[in-house]
DNA sequence: ATGTTGACTTGGA
DNA sequence: GTCCAAGCCAACA
């Protein structure tokens, strides 16, 4: 069986990979949804520290579309430089105001909406 | 082996 | 709205 996110798949990083892959440009989530989608909810942390680790991943992960809940930048000193997360987002028509995603919640994808995909 | 830390979220006060 | 504590798993000292 392979059709489940995070049981089959070489790891929850994968998982999380692939996930984020998907987002569509101009569009953010955060590390809560994407746990969620993977039925990991309250691993939500696990996901940030996939991330820490997404550089080294291939294909490259768009890490920039990923926000904490509230919609700010906080893996923004993760990038290089650091102001490279901003600029990104702007490029795809995210406003971002003191770190902060504006209109976060109209911006925000659901990581389930592709869920099928995966199944 | 144990203890700390981290790109987090939620629930209760 | 704020602040604090707990829970999750992996990497590192």
């Amino acid at each position: 069986m392979m059709n489940k996110i995070g049981s089959d798949r070489q790891s929850f990083y994968d998982a999380v990979y692939d996930i984020v892959r998907a987002i569509p440009s101009g569009r953010v989530t955060s590390y809560g949804a994407i746990a969620a989608a993977l039925g990991a909810r309250t691993s939500s942390r696990l996901v940030g520290y996939a991330m820490s680790a997404s550089h080294t991943a291939h294909p490259p992960v768009p890490a920039h579309r990923v926000v904490n809940h509230k919609g700010l930048l906080t893996g923004k000193f993760h990038f290089t430089p650091h102001d490279r997360m901003q600029k990104l987002l702007e490029k795809e028509g995210i406003r971002v105001v003191d770190d902060q995603v504006k209109e976060f919640k109209k911006l925000f994808w659901d990581p389930k909406e592709i869920m099928d995909e995966f199944e």
